[in-house]
DNA sequence: TCGATAGTTTGATAATCATCGAACTGTTTA
DNA sequence: TAAACAGTTCGATGATTATCAAACTATCGA
């Protein structure tokens, strides 16, 4: 893919109220995860806690996430029932590593 | 305003693939001028040079250049019949910032 | 096997937005 | 002062998209 529209695409993921939502509640949920489990995160989160969290319809959680997904900001790992998602750390610095050619000094 | 909104509003600005093409042509610009003039910038960007090198209409390039000044990522200077533009790094590293959160080691 | 659970897909709708032509404001120049 | 220039605003249009209800798939527990 076009390399602007792959960056334009980023930026449009991460574009929407409820996504930028999404994303911040998985981070902090990580955070819990980690210490709660120490490395070992059994409680993840999953679609249905995201839909109770921004009291908006599961379809929609499911479209966002899909979006995100495509994004590659997120990362869907599925098991039995459940989809876990969890935060692609390297999809967030290529875009702060494209945003610092815009800062000149 | 709220945060949440101030920071999906900067996102949103640069989802746009022209919208990315302005930032990125002033940024060019902006390192040509200051290697010709020594810190004295005379021909910076204006708003014809951004139709000329998009191919899209004055309107359209008035309306995303509007858009990207409402979020501050650009800065306006308006000079007689002239709009001349540049890039605000302190709203760039605002948003490098808030991704820096998403990275967890 | 039956019902409950977790999530997805589909189709429809309302809202947002990129784009342009036309008309406009304000500035420079002849 | 008139014409040319730089850019903006307005109104309309077509495209995209966030949202939900309904129907669906797939998995787990009794």
């Amino acid at each position: 893919m076009d390399k602007l529209k792959k960056i334009t695409g980023l930026f449009k993921a991460l574009s929407d109220e409820n996504r930028l939502k999404i994303v911040d509640f998985i981070r902090k949920n990580e955070i819990k995860c980690s210490l709660n489990d120490k490395g070992k995160c059994k409680d993840k989160t999953c679609i249905n806690d995201l839909g109770k969290y921004l009291k908006i319809g599961l379809p929609t959680v499911s479209h966002h996430v899909k979006e995100l997904t495509r994004a590659e900001i997120l990362i869907t790992e599925k098991s039995g029932r459940w989809s876990y998602l969890r935060i692609n750390p390297k999809r967030i610095a290529e875009i702060t590593d494209f945003l610092n050619l815009f800062i000149i000094n």
